[in-house]
DNA sequence: TCCTACGGAGAAACCGGTTGCTCATGCGAC
DNA sequence: GTCGCATGAGCAACCGGTTTCTCCGTAGGA
C-alpha cells in the first residue's frame, strides 16, 4: 500500500490547494463544502485516481467493515451456502466477508475464531466443533458474535440454529413408514453439536418405535468417510442408512455402486442438508432440505443489529430453522 | 477494535512503566531489550489479554499479510481446491487468503478485483472473465498479481495455466477410440479464456479427424446449465457429451437419470476439472483431472517471489500444467 | 450600524502501532 | 583517570485517514 506509488489524501489535498481535511469530507459527501471546491477536489481525485486507504480509514473509524465467517470445511457446499447468503446480505449493509476454514487444523478452531476476530468487527461462528468450555472463552472473547448451528444454554449470544431432532425424526419416520425395521446411522464427527443433536433425536425416536432396530456407526463428515463406510454398512444387516450429511451419503452412493449394490432395492440411503448436487446424484437423494442460506442471512441480520447497537433487546433471539424432508429417489421400500 | 475494552499498546506501556517503543520491541522480539524488563512487559501484556491492533499495524508496516483471491464462482468445487491450495501455502509463510468471487455481478469483475487488491498485498485472479481491455487495465492497478487460468499475451505477470487444448484433445481422442463419430461439447460461458481454449482445441482436433462430426451447443459453467442441456443434448444426434466442466457434466447425468437414458448405454458424458464428486458420481464421471491445489500453491508461490522482491527475474513464469485423462464409467462405446 | 448566527474551511489531535535518532549509562582499554 | 564505544531505552515522527474545535467572513435582524 505505501510502497506502491498509490496517492495519499495528502497528495490531493496539495493539488487541490486545500486541507486534508476538506478533501476527506468531499471524499465522505460531507455536505458542509462549497460545490465548487468540492468539485475541484473530486477532479483532482479523478486525476490522480485517488482512492482513501482502506487501512488507515480502518484504524481511524475503529471498524473494517468486515466481519468474520469461520466453519469447519469450506468444501462442504452446505457452509459455501451459508457464506453465499452472509455474503449477500452483508454486502448490502456495505460489509464485507472474510471467510476462513479450520479444516487444517481442527484442534485450533478456538485460535482461529480469535484471530479472525481481530481482523473483523464481528465473528460469525458456524458449527464450531470446539469443547464447550472454551466455546464459553471464545464466545466472550469474540463479540459481537452470532453462534450457528450450535446452541450453548447460558450465553446470551444470538443464535440459529436447525431443529436436528426433528430432521432426523422425520428421515426415521419416512424410512419406517416404507417399511425399513433395521437402520443405521452413520455419524458425524463426535465434536459435532449437530451430530449430538442427531443422535438425541434418533435415540428418542427409537424408545417410541420398539419394533425398529437403529443403530450407528462413528463415520465422519466428509466423502470419503461415507466411502469408506461401505463395508461396516453392508456387514450391518441395516436395510436403510441415513448418513450424517449428504457429502457422507454420496460417498457411500458412490462406493454401493463400485460394489454392484442397487440403490434403493437393496439399500435405502438418505442424507441431510440438500446440499445442490444432491438432487442432481444418481438416484437422487432423499434428504433433509436445510435453509443453509437463510442461515447466513439471518446470522447477518443478527449481527448488524448488534453493530447498530439496535441489540438492546434484553433477550437474545434464538431461532430455529425446521428441516423439510425431500423424498427423493434413493429411498425405497426394502426388498 | 476501539469501542472494545482492547487494551492498547498505551495501556501496556504504562502499567509496565515503559515506553510504548520498548513494548513494540518486545511484542515483536527484538533482541535489544533487557531480558528482565521484557518479562515483565511479556507479564503485563498476558495479564492484560494483549494482542497488537492487525489494523494499526498494517498501516504502519504498509502491508496487510494478507492476499486477496478473486474467482468466478466459489461453489465450484474447482476453485475451492485452489483456494486450499493458496490457503495452505500461504498460511506457512504467515499470509492469509481473502477471498471474494464474482458471482453475483459478474460484469463487476474488474471493480470487485480492485476493490479486493486494496484490502490486501496482492492479488491472484483466477479464471477472470473480463474483456481483454479490462483485463489489461486490472493488471496493472493491482500488482503484485498472478494470473491464473488465464494467459494475456504480452503482459509481465507471473500465470499459470492448464493446457486445456491439449485437455480437450485427450478427452476427443478417448471418445473416437470408445467408437463416437458424433460429438458434441457443451460450451462454457462465453467470456471464459478456458472455454476459448477449449474450443480451439477441438476445432484442432476436428480438423485432423474429418471422420468425425463435432458440434457445440452453447451451455454455462453450473449444474444448472447442464440439467436444463438435455433436450438440445437429446435432440443433437450425438452418442457422447463433452461438459464444460464436471458441475455440467453432473447437472446433466442428473436429468438424464430422471428421463430415463442410459449412460454410458445410450449416451457417453464425459466433464472436466476432475472435482471430488466426480469419482463418487453415478456413474463415475470420466473427466480431465486438474491440479486444483497445486495451481493454489504456485499462484502463492510465484506471488510470494514478487513479494519479497526476490521476482528479479527478467522473464516472468508462465506455468503449464496438463491435464491428465482420467477413464471412469460415465463413457463407453456407442450401441 | 452593530451584534449575532451561521456556513465553510483549516489546524491539530487522534486512531494504535513501528522505527530512526538521540541520549544516558556502564564497561573496557589506554 | 579519561576516553570511546556498546548497549538499552525513550522521544518523536510517521503511516493515512477522520473529526473536533476554532476561526474567519458574510448575511440577516434589530
Amino acid at each position: 500500500m505505501s510502497s506502491d506509488g498509490a496517492p495519499t489524501i495528502a497528495e490531493v489535498a496539495r493539488q487541490a490547494g486545500v486541507s486534508r481535511a476538506t478533501v476527506s469530507r468531499v471524499m465522505n459527501d460531507r455536505a458542509t463544502v462549497d460545490p465548487q471546491l468540492a468539485a475541484r477536489v473530486r477532479e483532482v481525485a479523478a486525476r490522480l485516481n485517488y482512492s482513501p486507504s482502506r487501512v488507515a480509514r480502518s484504524l481511524s473509524l475503529g471498524r473494517t467493515q468486515t466481519v468474520g465467517l469461520l466453519v469447519p470445511d469450506l468444501g462442504n457446499p452446505m457452509f459455501q451456502q451459508v457464506l453465499r447468503g452472509a455474503n449477500q446480505a452483508a454486502r448490502r449493509s456495505g460489509y464485507r466477508i472474510l471467510v476462513a476454514d479450520s479444516i487444517e487444523e481442527p484442534q485450533r478452531e478456538a485460535e482461529l475464531a480469535i484471530e479472525a476476530r481481530r481482523r473483523c468487527d464481528a465473528l460469525i461462528l458456524c458449527s464450531p466443533r470446539m469443547p464447550e468450555a472454551e466455546l464459553v472463552q471464545v464466545l466472550g472473547a469474540t463479540r459481537p458474535v452470532v453462534l450457528v448451528n450450535r446452541e450453548l444454554t447460558g450465553s446470551n449470544v444470538p443464535t440459529l440454529t436447525v431443529d436436528y431432532v426433528h430432521g432426523i425424526r422425520a428421515v426415521a419416520d419416512h424410512l419406517l413408514e416404507l417399511g425399513h425395521r433395521r437402520l443405521l446411522y452413520l455419524a458425524g464427527p463426535a465434536e459435532s453439536a449437530s451430530n449430538a443433536a442427531r443422535l438425541a433425536g434418533l435415540r428418542q425416536w427409537q424408545a417410541e418405535h420398539q419394533e425398529v432396530v437403529v443403530d450407528h456407526l462413528p463415520c465422519g463428515s466428509m466423502i470419503d468417510d461415507g466411502y469408506r463406510a461401505v463395508d461396516a454398512v453392508l456387514g450391518s444387516g441395516a436395510t436403510a442408512v441415513i448418513a450424517f450429511n449428504d457429502l457422507v451419503a454420496f460417498g457411500l452412493l458412490g462406493k454401493l455402486d463400485e460394489a454392484g449394490v442397487m440403490v434403493p432395492g437393496e439399500l435405502s440411503v438418505a442424507g441431510f442438508d440438500d446440499i445442490d448436487f444432491a438432487r442432481y446424484a444418481r438416484p437422487s437423494l432423499t434428504t433433509m432440505s436445510v435453509p443453509q442460506a437463510e442461515l447466513g442471512l439471518q446470522a447477518w441480520s443478527h449481527l448488524h443489529e448488534l453493530l447498530t447497537g439496535q441489540g438492546e433487546r434484553a433477550a437474545p433471539h434464538t431461532q430455529y430453522f425446521r428441516p423439510r424432508l425431500i423424498v427423493r429417489t434413493s429411498t425405497g421400500s426394502p426388498s
